[in-house]
DNA sequence: GCCAACGTTGGC
DNA sequence: GCCAACGTTGGC
């Protein structure tokens, strides 16, 4: 099931995000070229099958396509630590940016705990059936481009909190694990999936996915309230993009925002597994 | 169910 | 390219 729609912010190049408009162009475009984002438009495209049952589980295959990821790594991740004063000319330009695409990155992921229904399919999925699965999840469903760079920007090995939204108790419940890099989300492609969207072709996809993995589940979870008093100016979350954009299902987690939150954790019972 | 925030559409 | 209308997200 779709892990979350995905919201806002459509920096992508082209914008076209139909599904959900009702303003929608008298049709939808069938116009392959026109749909496509810069950083697709390579697009490769392996496979094209489209299987027309089953709304997910299907673990592509499909080598990544090779796009410029577009999403800078900005977040500035401040090395609290590696103070380098040694060289710091040399590292200066390159190693600007440098650092932080080399350093890992954390992220944010949401997905709807409660039943909801889209396009006639329940989208739940919450920690608890992440921990049940026994295969990498491919988290899709995501329809944003905001979103769908952090996707393309997530690196094999990098984590994850996994954050319930739409909820009776919003938050983050713990946390996962990025085991495969993007792959076209081949549910888009499914007019029974929760999240068809016509304007994704199957030899040009529009979407992707990552696959995932569970790690860990909190003691206790870090409310939305909790968070937004860590968000405080200030506070050592007040630059954290969940806060700033809300409706981003998708979003960049710095180092000093992750170990923050995790001894928190720590402090309330920890994880478990 | 309400509604604030915010993104998109599309006429001009 | 502006901007009013309108749609979606997601907390409450």
């Amino acid at each position: 099931m779709p892990k979350r729609k995905a919201s806002q912010l459509e920096t992508g190049p082209d914008s076209t995000n139909l599904r959900r408009s009702t303003r929608r162009r008298s049709q939808l475009v069938p116009s392959p070229a026109a749909e496509v984002d810069a950083s697709s438009a390579t697009s490769t495209t392996k496979r094209m099958e489209k299987k027309e049952k089953e709304p997910k589980l299907q673990k592509v295959v499909e080598k990544p396509q090779k796009e410029t990821n577009k999403a800078p790594p900005k977040s500035q991740a401040k090395p609290t630590k590696p103070a380098k004063t040694s060289k710091p000319a040399l590292e200066t330009g390159k190693n600007a940016t440098k650092a932080e695409s080399s350093e890992k990155s954390y992220w944010l992921m949401k997905a709807e705990p409660e039943s909801r229904f889209e396009n006639g399919t329940d989208i739940k999925f919450s920690i608890d059936d992440l921990a049940s699965r026994t295969e990498p999840e491919p988290w899709d469903g995501i329809r944003a481009y905001a979103a769908r760079n952090n996707l393309r920007s997530m690196k094999k090995g990098e984590l994850a909190f996994f954050y319930h939204s739409n909820c009776k108790e919003p938050g983050i419940v713990g946390t996962m694990e990025i085991v495969e890099e993007h792959s076209p989300d081949v549910s888009a492609h499914d007019p029974k999936a929760p999240y068809y969207d016509a304007s994704s072709k199957p030899e040009d996809p529009k979407w992707s996915v990552v696959h995932v993995k569970f790690r860990s589940k909190f003691a206790q979870p870090i409310g939305l309230k909790e968070l937004r008093e860590f968000g405080k100016p200030g506070e050592p979350l007040e630059n954290m993009q969940l806060l700033k954009q809300s409706r981003l299902s998708v979003s960049r987690v710095s180092p000093a925002e992750w170990e923050y939150l995790m001894s928190v954790v720590n402090q309330r019972g920890g994880e478990t597994q």
